[in-house]
DNA sequence: GCTCCGAATTGATGGAGATCAAGAGTCGCA
DNA sequence: TGCGACTCTTGATCTCCATCAATTCGGAGC
C-alpha cells in the first residue's frame, strides 16, 4: 500500500476501532493494484482469494443469469466488497467489474480471516460492516419492490441532493445508461422518467439537473428513512452505521460509537 | 430457555465454535416466549432490543412503503433473525409477523453485543452468520430480478425437493397466498403459473405436487447455485456455510470448517 | 346434513416496463 | 472538417404481471 493511501484504509469502518498492529498485520499483505475501465475483476463463481478496497474509480456488482445481467450496486472510493465472501473463503455471487479506470487495494483474504480470529475488535468492526451491507440490501429490495421507476429515480435524486449538501441542483455521477442499470431499468425507460418528472420541477441537462419545485417532487418520491439511507432523522441523530443505500460506500456522518 | 430448547439453541451457527461460558452468559438473558398466529412482533422502524430466536412455527419478515408491502423471506425453524439490526442497534428496516403459533427465544441485544466484544469466536460466528444472511439477500435479488415469476415457482419446486431428499413429489409448507408473497406475485399469477408448469409435468393436488419430467422441468428453471441454495455443487462439497436462499434457516450440511 | 367464509381458481382488462426501431445530439480522431 | 461510434432520446409495439370480477372448492361450525 502507498503510504498517502494509508490514512483513507486506516479510516474504514473495518478498521473502526482496530489496534494499529492488527491494522499492520492485515494491511501488510495487500497490493496496490491498478485496472483499467471495463476490466472484469472477478467472475460469478470464481473463489474469492482477496477484499477489494475501492480507492479510485467506480466498480459495478453485477449478477447474471441466462444471458440475462443485472446491477446490483456501483461502487465508489472508499469502499470494499465482496467481504461476505471473504469471511465465509466462498465462491463469489456476483461479478465485479470497472466502469472506469480504478485504483484497488488487494487484501489477503487469509490475512483478514486470522486476524478476525485473533482480535475480537476487528471482528467486530467486520460484523459491523456486514450488517451495514445487509441493510443496504434490504433497502434496495424494497426500493425496487415497492417502487415504480418513475418513483425510484425521484428518490435518487434526492439522495444524491441530500449527498452534496442539499441545493436545489445535483449532478449526476454516472452515465444516464449505468444509472439506468443501477436504478433497474432500462435506458429508454430512464429517459421517460426524466421526462415525466419535468412535471416535477426536474430539469436536465447532460449531467446536471436543476431540482425547482422541490416540494412537488418530494410528495412524488415520498422518501423514507427506513429506504433511503439519507432522510432527515431527527435532530438527535445517533450517528446510524448503516451503509449507503446505492452502494456500500463509507460516508458515514459519525465515528464509531462507543 | 427450557432445557429441551439448549441443544437446538446451542447448535446454531452463531454459537458453534464458542465456549459454554459465552453461550451460557449470553443465552442466561434470554424470554422464552410464545406467540399466537398473527401477532407482529416488531415494526418497521422500531428500535431492536433482542435477537429472535424462532424455535416453533413459521414468521414472516415483510416490508411496507406507502400501503404497499413486500414479503423479503419466511422463517421456518430453527432461525434467528434481525441480527443485523442487533450488531449495529440500530431499528429494524422490515416488520416480523407470526404466521402461526410461534415459539420464539429472545436474546438480549445487548448481552449479544458485549459478548462479541469479548470473545472473538463468538464474533467471528456472528460475521459468518451475517454474511450468511447477506449472501441469502444477493440470492434472493438475483431470484427476482432476473427470473419470471414462472421461473421462480419451477426453482422453488426444485429447492423443496432437494431439501425433501428428492424424491418426485412434494409438499407444500405455505398456505398458496403465503407462497405467492414468498415468491413476489399474486395469488392469482401462482395459480397461472401452476397451470404453465402442468404442461411440464407438475401436478398439484392441494399442497401435495407431484414433478413427473423433471428433465422438462429442469430444462425450463436452469437452477443455479449461484442462485438457488442447494444445487448439485460437485462431488467435494466443502460445506458452505450460506444461510438458505428463502430464508435464514439453519439446515447446513457440514459443521464449522476449521 | 346444512350454511358460511375464506382460499383457490379462472377469465377479462389495464398498466408498467421491455423491446424494437429510428432519429438527434456529442465526442474523438483522422 | 468530416467520418464513425457512441449515448441519448422518442415513438410504436409487445409481454408480463396486477387488478377486478365471478365462480368454485373445501373446511369449520351449527
Amino acid at each position: 500500500m502507498r503510504p498517502t493511501d494509508t490514512p483513507k484504509v486506516r479510516a474504514l469502518p473495518i478498521f473502526a476501532n482496530v489496534s494499529d498492529e492488527t491494522f499492520n498485520r492485515v494491511t501488510g499483505a495487500a497490493y496496490l493494484q491498478r485496472f483499467p475501465a471495463n476490466t472484469t475483476l472477478l467472475l460469478e463463481g470464481d473463489p474469492v482469494d482477496f477484499l477489494y478496497v475501492l480507492l479510485e474509480g467506480q466498480v459495478e456488482l453485477q449478477g447474471t443469469w441466462k444471458d440475462k445481467e443485472t446491477t446490483l450496486t456501483i461502487l465508489r472510493p472508499v469502499s470494499t466488497f465482496i467481504l461476505a465472501a471473504v469471511v465465509l473463503d466462498a465462491d463469489a455471487l456476483m461479478s465485479a467489474r470497472t466502469l472506469e479506470r480504478c485504483e484497488i487495494l488487494m487484501i489477503s483474504g487469509d490475512a483478514i480471516r486470522t486476524a478476525m480470529a485473533e482480535d475480537a475488535r476487528f471482528a467486530v468492526a467486520v460484523a459491523r460492516e456486514l450488517s451495514g451491507c445487509y441493510r443496504g440490501l434490504v433497502r434496495t429490495i424494497k426500493n425496487q419492490k415497492l417502487r415504480g421507476g418513475v418513483e425510484r429515480l425521484a428518490n435518487y435524486l434526492f439522495t444524491l441532493r441530500a449527498k452534496s449538501g442539499g441545493g436545489d441542483s445535483v449532478h449526476l455521477p454516472h452515465e444516464k445508461r449505468v444509472l439506468a442499470a443501477l436504478l433497474g431499468m432500462t435506458p429508454e425507460n430512464l429517459s421517460r422518467a426524466f421526462a415525466t418528472l419535468g412535471g416535477y420541477g426536474v430539469e436536465v441537462n447532460g449531467a446536471d439537473v436543476r431540482l425547482s419545485k422541490l416540494g412537488d417532487l418530494e410528495r412524488l418520491a415520498r422518501p423514507d428513512p427506513l429506504i433511503d439511507n439519507h432522510a432527515p432523522r431527527g435532530p438527535s441523530l445517533s450517528a446510524e452505521a448503516d451503509a449507503e443505500i446505492w452502494s456500500t460506500e463509507h460516508q458515514r456522518a459519525g465515528g464509531a460509537r462507543s
